[in-house]
DNA sequence: AACAATACTTGCTCAATCAGTCGGGATTCT
DNA sequence: AGAATCCCGACTGATTGAGCAAGTATTGTT
């Protein structure tokens, strides 16, 4: 039941981009700076989230990474599910990922019956969020600003 | 977001010890063969659950395993973060293992506050059940049979 | 008192995963 | 041509997971 470092740093870097989404790209270490997150570390991430369709890249001296669908194209569920595999916590609740486990009957099994509603709730939260109402939630959150491109995350 | 092995083995040991609680104790062995667990992985693990006291043992000829408290005073939360530790899917927004994170204001952190959302679900979720629940619900889910001792987990 | 059955303790292994680091290669703008 | 940037593969060092094994301590039975 827990998001790794690099799950967190891979919202974290989204987010950014979420928050500056348009046609231009933002370079890593950018990102890497403003979150403080080890650049090359960063690197790693934001390729296996290329090969997996989130974000498109630009190579070359005005490169960078943007968001390759819209921010509200992106939930958090696809995003852990890619990082981190299933959100279930165990296989043979998981709609995705579905493994067997040794239990002799699963239709019967009562700690089986838990485990899936804990999957529910954990998916209900995290499918129905968007990189683009985390976008929200951080202007909410932050209230009004002098300076709109003066936000934290 | 993962029950580990040893957390599951965890969990079925106490549920055979809450269908068969009273006063006498169960044998590592039979937990061991009924479930389909390697005895002596289960051993450390029975050996923990004492140690943190969910379970009783009694040593010697005609020793065992008992649940120290009431099936119905168990929950599956407090078990699986004695297992696991924390139930959040990260350190800043654990109730009981707090840590704090590399962002500069929590209060304005976006994912915190989805992932203070997915804690509260789980939470939710396994703070309300119980040993005790996790049995009724063996009972509910295998309907009425002819041998009462000749349920399945 | 001897024996057998049981729990307890300690230590070990082997594999996988996590959190990075590193060196260099490929591309693109100026 | 050169600098800035992304890209790729290998590597390391620490930690965790899932057990195994050998022997010790305790207790009931005969």
């Amino acid at each position: 039941m827990k998001l790794s470092q690099r799950g967190e740093y891979a919202l974290r870097a989204l987010l950014v981009m979420g928050m500056n989404h348009g046609p231009g790209v933002i370079r890593i270490k950018d990102i890497a700076q403003q979150q403080n997150i080890p650049r090359r570390f960063l690197e790693q991430i934001l390729n296996d989230l290329k090969s997996a369709g989130f974000v498109q890249s630009k190579r070359g001296v005005a490169g960078g990474y943007r968001l390759q669908r819209g921010p509200d194209e992106i939930s958090l569920a696809d995003i852990i599910r890619h990082l981190e595999g299933p959100l279930a916590p165990v296989g043979c609740v998981s709609v995705n990922h579905y493994q067997r486990c040794s239990c002799p009957d699963e239709g019967k099994c009562a700690i089986r019956s838990v485990m899936q509603e804990v999957r529910d709730a954990i998916v209900g939260v995290l499918e129905g969020v968007t990189v683009a109402h985390l976008c929200d939630r951080v202007r909410d959150l932050q209230g009004p600003l002098e300076n709109p491109l003066d936000y934290v995350i």
